[in-house]
DNA sequence: GATCGTTAAAATCTCGAGAAAGTATATTGA
DNA sequence: TCAATATACTTTCTCGAGATTTTAACGATC
């Protein structure tokens, strides 16, 4: 006799959304927690990406299961859940473990991260419909205004940014044909979000990225595929030199064991 | 209580490994099963895989404990697992599935396996030492032998052909820089090889494969990444043709419920 | 002082049983 | 006959407690 546990996850949808759930994140982040386990998983997954849980950090079970005030077959599986997107690594009879990073890691991702993107971009560009038109349009203008605010100095509002940042990316790409691409763009994502909130190089408009973002949905709209990619790679790669000039002993710091 | 951020890895392991883990699947099929969720995991990946448990089958856990002699608890962490691997559907509280499929999922997989798969192709020529280029030469060898008995008709041989070709795809991107293509990599042959098992198109050796890997076995060693890719392109997307060729209905039918 | 082995503590992994939600069946009424 | 509701059954989800393994502490020996 040893423990338990329990878990959960998407919501009820059609047949359809089923293949579509196969590669769908456990819970996307806007759906509300159907199970304990989700809600458990939501919150561990903002605080891992926030940096509250600092990479390398063991997770024990135990002393997390108050916190989350869930019980420990509950938080294994929300742990579980995690690992699906690389947040959180298990290993064998030892429990469980914040994803680490590294400079070649974030490299790494960046890199990945522009070969689907800008794949996936270019299929949206040449498929996409009216209604994937409308969503750019409208997340576009969501960004714009964010940024705008961040601008004027408006404070707490990087939080929106970055949910609205990370609106304006996937609507460019949701008219891709490819579910997989998505997928894995989605988990890439995820991971970038993390070291930029990590880092803290924390000047979002250091440089001029509404002026980049704007040509982004220029060339979009225009349905100029090749520009698009050309100043989507762009856009990506800029954050990878920022971390890099980071001091380099940033990452190896040891955390506790 | 929030604690702000000390950040970096620790090292049990070297770093590389390390952040390899975050990579790799819970268990790498080779390895033997620490932990008994790892070999319920195991089991049940194989037997999806290989369609014990049709695509789409409600897949109850008080059902299948029993036959993978563990307790709820423990196969609902192996299912969970899986859902890493794309290979089984959780939903809020109506339990796990095994992930459906259908021919333009697979026409997916396979369009990215080759995007993702020539570039991992392409950084292995560019990049790759003597160890990869000897790895390559053993996998290719092992290959050809089993391919060699194919033709001679032994039988219970294509258990050991899926095995070593798919060690030879591996061992032929090994050399890539970005263990996040390896990742994804790894997570679309799984699911390519679940299509291939499953139809029961079982002439594996219709075309002649072996000729198709000696010639990307070739160009790989004389370094010519044009084409080296070209070839495995090619490769990939025959296996679509094959499938695109099999009955219309023959994905929709089973699922039960 | 350092390596090694023994012992104690902590954490993980596991199970069975109970509460909540979903699914199927039966009954009722038009 | 059909639809809608109520009831019974099945399955999922959750928790607390026990067995194993890992990790830490402590000495002993060289």
């Amino acid at each position: 006799m040893r423990k338990s546990y329990p878990f959960g996850s998407r919501a009820t949808m059609s047949e359809t959304v089923l293949s579509q759930a196969a590669l769908s994140q456990a819970t996307d982040s806007h759906e509300e927690p159907k199970t304990l386990v989700e809600g458990a998983y939501q919150r561990l997954r903002r605080d891992i990406i926030e940096g509250v849980h600092a990479p390398g950090e063991k997770l024990r079970v135990e002393h997390l299961k108050e916190h989350y005030d869930v019980g420990a077959g509950t938080l294994r599986e929300a742990l579980l859940l995690l690992v699906t997107d690389a947040l959180v690594v298990a290993q064998g009879q030892r429990g469980f473990r914040v994803a680490p990073i590294s400079i070649a890691d974030f490299e790494d991702i960046t890199r990945t991260r522009v070969l689907l993107e800008t794949e996936a971009l270019r299929q949206s560009i040449a498929s996409g419909g009216e209604d994937w038109e409308a969503a750019v349009v409208a997340a576009f203008h969501r960004l714009s205004r964010a940024e705008q605010r961040l601008a004027d100095h408006d404070v707490g509002t990087t939080e929106e940014w970055e949910s609205r940042n990370r609106a304006f990316h996937e609507a460019l790409i949701s008219a891709s044909s490819s579910r997989w691409i998505r997928h894995f763009q989605h988990i890439l994502y995820q991971q970038s979000e993390r070291y930029r909130r990590i880092s803290l190089f924390r000047q979002p408009i250091a440089r001029d990225i509404h002026a980049e973002h704007q040509a982004l949905f220029e060339a979009t709209m225009a349905r100029d595929a090749t520009r698009a990619t050309s100043i989507l790679t762009e856009h990506i790669l800029r954050t990878l030199d920022a971390v890099k000039r980071m001091p380099a002993d940033f990452f190896t710091s040891k955390s506790k064991r």
